[in-house]
DNA sequence: GCGTTGTAGTCAATAGTGTTCACTAAATCC
DNA sequence: GGATTTAGTGAACACTATTGACTACAACGC
């Protein structure tokens, strides 16, 4: 009769680890919103106390980090090098679009964070190899990189944080909100609002990436010679 | 001898408003770091109660929005229209350049929201009226705008953000870090290691710069013909 | 089988957070 | 100079991350 349904018993002791509690983390977070990562609704979602988490992460801090390794391993996860290293980094900047779309609250809270981690290595790695494949070597593939690499990221993670925003407020007119003011005031706005609030993001973001690779193969081009 | 210079006496009557609120937290955010935003710290900086402000904002997030607005006014502070269309939009994504840079704590905080101000406004008109100059059009000019000012203000802001993480870690040497794992795996990143951790995080930005306005001119001359 | 021991999970407490609400006094209006 | 409005105040609340003492469970040696 003693500990019945109501008053849970202890957890059982191998129950938690930072696998375990980081994709309790991510789910709470895909279902209640970028506020919901809190010690206190971490551990009622793992049916364990408060403070049980501090037992394997020894900050919230560590826990975004950790989460931010997640969306690194989701996003590559199967990953392969392509023959045309134009298509490795389609490729992988589209990995982290679709991630920052599938998980925007944890996307918006993590991604812009670097982890020093295994996966976050592993993606600098394939993105290195593209660069090597397109004949990039030394300073000029450290600061490709950078180019192609901190804006993908940067833009994935602005994406993940307008979604939740979006999920948050209603998604009102955006310019129309000055009209009242005076239309002259700023013309070419008030002439483009409608273009604007209709803005397809995702063909924004291929041609951020078509951008880069054109970019990459010209100064690869140029390099090769 | 009542209220001397101990016991503060009570703010005279107009002494707070929305601007000397924001230029005290922007202030506070300069000189403390990204976290010194809260109404406690912001209430003694002001040498007022922890509650005062609420009498101008409603919630701490109307405090970033206007902290974003202020960014805003900040860098567009003298802008004027070039003659080239290019000019302008190098001299708009410096600009942001230069904010995040002068204030990374409040761009890390507030640079990535939109603001819906008058401010926020000015810029997309500018950015607008360039590449109307360009000769670009309706829905051609609004998908353009997305492509280039995401992409400069995702970096920026992310530039931000590594900025006052940098200053509160030690800035270690980033990629060594793996490898006492195993130098072979991740072979491509290993022998980038030097380069990648002495990247000028500006001239990168110059070329994603460089790179959205050489493609913004391609595009301009298509549709013009 | 059975004590010992390390440690994973728990509980209570603390300092600090955003936010609310009743209160008070300073400007302003008649 | 009295009434009214409202900006600034102070106490309170629910919630946050984090700490440190406690406790029971699994594994180990015997």
């Amino acid at each position: 009769m003693a500990g019945s349904s109501v008053s849970r018993r202890r957890l059982a002791r191998g129950s938690l680890s930072r696998q375990v509690i980081v994709e309790a983390a991510l789910g709470l977070l895909d279902e209640e919103g970028p506020d919901a990562l809190t010690f206190a609704r971490l551990g009622s979602a793992l049916d364990a106390s408060t403070t049980a988490v501090y037992r394997h992460f020894t900050s919230r801090d560590e826990i975004v980090v950790a989460l931010a390794e997640e969306l690194d391993r989701l996003s590559l996860h199967g990953y392969e090098a392509h023959e045309d290293w134009r298509e490795s980094l389609r490729d992988l900047a589209w990995r982290a679009w679709r991630t920052a779309s599938e998980h925007p609250a944890a996307a918006s809270t993590a991604m812009h964070r670097t982890t020093r981690g295994i996966h976050e290595l592993r993606a600098v790695d394939a993105v290195l190899e593209a660069l090597h494949r397109a004949g990039l070597r030394g300073e000029d593939a450290g600061t490709s990189y950078a180019v192609y690499a901190h804006l993908v990221l940067a833009v994935c993670s602005q994406h993940a944080t307008r979604l939740v925003s979006m999920s948050a407020e209603g998604v009102e007119g955006w310019v129309q909100v000055y009209h009242p003011t005076d239309p002259t005031a700023y013309p070419y706005a008030a002439r483009a609002a409608a273009y604007l609030s209709a803005i397809d993001h995702t063909e924004v973001f291929r041609r951020q990436v078509e951008l880069v690779i054109t970019d990459l193969e010209t100064r690869a081009s140029r390099a090769g010679v």
